[in-house]
DNA sequence: ATGAAAGCGCTAACAA
DNA sequence: TTGTTAGCGCTTTCAT
């Protein structure tokens, strides 16, 4: 393998100007002749050199990496907010350190604790387990998608999440208005904000229809994907195969049900509706293709990066909740 | 914030002994006797101290963190290869910065610059364009999925592919057996072996039946997705029209093909058959569910990890390529 | 078994 | 405008 990156003291050598000096060009600060500063830039150039970010970052104690921390880096939406964050960091002038939690707190934990004595510059939790309070806090971070559980202390935080109660309000009109009278709500966790917003928001639509809470029947699945939502649906049409008018919290859950309901020779939306959550690029391909609520990944990406940059770079929180909106897109299971 | 990481120098002060031997015990090498051991794991553990990488890797020269190198997280198959990875490397104590590079070729570049200078201990590359062969090779690298362009120089590198070839050779059994006699192949760039290789196996497979070459239509998609394997199989489907066979080197591209199709009004196997590639998740959901090759997502992964860390702990390599057997998946649309 | 000390590459006072 | 120097937290000789 090749010769190896040169240092700043070798510049230094071959400039004849001072380490510091150097230091100085390639940090643009303090000052300098542009004389030295068009010697110096000329070495960096022919020696390809890149400055040691350990070195700086032991320095300095601040390594332009930050976390992101995402339960399920297979799921599309997250898959692509993650890319948009990362692509906007990037352009800040950070990298970034994408950790896979698979939802287990265990593995958030390790994760946190690796991405400390990497000494990152921040966080950015994408739905997360939050493990660990006190780990957590010690460092700059913003929430995505889900609050975190410390709501106590307001404004030490922020958090960007979708309008979910209103999404939830949405499905409830689609769904009524396309014919259903028996419905349920097919989730996950609700200890996960972002799931037990989007139901609740659906209640409320559906009370404002006069729907009695009581018949409103809610099924939990265990993880948030096809399988587990196929699993969790046939119990509760075994019970209630009357329902014929359901909103899935996830755009994954629904590809399940769609899939139980293809075996039973039930027809959509004839015998059932549905309503899914994320629009994810299969919802607009699968047959049928899927009603959903679109939430905005390019929003979640841009403030997100931009606002944990800005409270890196020490400036005062315009504020600390984005609430962004979400859109009905209306297809064919309606 | 609460209080910042201990370092080195205040557990050697609060535990009596020098840095020197607070080193040791961390790292579990030269000698101490069990009772200091015991000492300074106590107040390790009492006060929560984690070792600050970037002072180690500044004087090591060597970070435990190593970089994947992938096209687009946003698609499943590399999203669960890279996700493996990850994992695994995980477990090998070495955290993993992964850069998507949307296929450009600029962007994969900066990735590179921006890797080594945060100084990674090796690189990952998965399906990538491999910018700068110089750059690249100055770091212990291994390649997943396609073929380096440096092929000259045969053991200065690991490729770990899946046995593509022998894939093709299968779909077109496949596709021939269910009845096709037209045949096509939706496919993508050229220059990425992975799909060339699936393509000539796929030439290889009709030949045995007689299929004459000049009757094998080839079509490539502008990008590895529905959406351009909708576009590109319009064209094709307007000027050949007979076509009734087709082996799409990537599931997405089948999803944008099966979408045409049914806006075609034309029945999937009876009016035209489908052979995917990679098995993600939705291929067995969609409707038709969609026969496809199966790619080791997991050998990928386990393969992959360890031996980029035998490299990095400077074990002599078994092998310098890998190929991983691929398995038919007989669904609907043969 | 343990300590002293040098040094990894860089930044930031402080001096000149 | 530029140079000297200390030091970030750690590992690793070399002594003892």
């Amino acid at each position: 393998m090749p010769k190896r990156n040169i240092s700043i003291k070798e510049i230094s050598a071959l400039s004849g100007v001072s380490v510091a000096t150097v230091s100085r060009v390639i940090n643009q600060n303090g000052r300098f002749s542009s004389e030295t500063e068009k010697r110096v830039k000329q070495i960096i150039e022919q020696y390809g050199y890149q400055p040691n970010q350990l070195a700086r970052g032991l320095r300095t104690n601040k390594l332009q990496v930050v976390g992101i921390i995402v339960p399920d880096i297979t799921n599309e939406f997250f898959a692509k907010v993650t890319l948009e964050l990362q692509n906007n960091l990037f352009e800040l002038n950070y990298s970034t350190m994408i950790c896979n939690t698979n939802e287990e707190y265990d593995i958030e934990r390790r994760h946190i604790t690796m991405l400390k004595s990497q000494q990152v510059s921040g966080l950015i939790y994408i739905s997360g387990d939050f493990a660990d309070e006190q780990q957590v806090l010690q460092v700059p971070t913003v929430y995505i998608d889900r609050k975190p559980p410390f709501s106590s202390r307001e404004g030490e935080f922020v958090l960007i999440e979708s309008d979910n109660e209103n999404g939830g309000v949405y499905a409830a009109d689609e769904l009524m208005k396309s014919g259903a009278r028996h419905f349920a709500a097919l989730t996950y966790r609700f200890e996960i904000s972002s799931h037990a917003d989007r139901v609740a928001g659906f209640r409320r639509g559906l009370k404002a229809y006069g729907v009695p809470e009581s018949e409103i029947h809610v099924a939990q699945a265990v993880q948030a994907d096809a399988e587990s939502g196929y699993q969790r649906m046939m119990e509760l049409f075994s019970e209630h195969p009357e329902i014929d008018g359901i909103f899935c919290t996830t755009d994954r859950l629904a590809y399940g049900l769609l899939d139980l309901l293809r075996e039973q020779g039930k027809s959509v939306p004839e015998d059932v509706r549905i309503v899914g959550f994320d629009d994810i690029s299969y919802s607009s391909m699968c047959s049928p293709r899927l009603t959903t609520i679109r939430q905005s990944v390019n929003s979640f990406g841009l403030l997100g990066a931009n606002t944990l940059v800005s409270i890196l770079d020490g400036a005062p929180l315009e504020r600390n909740r984005y609430l962004l909106p979400v859109e009905l897109i209306r297809r064919d299971t309606t």
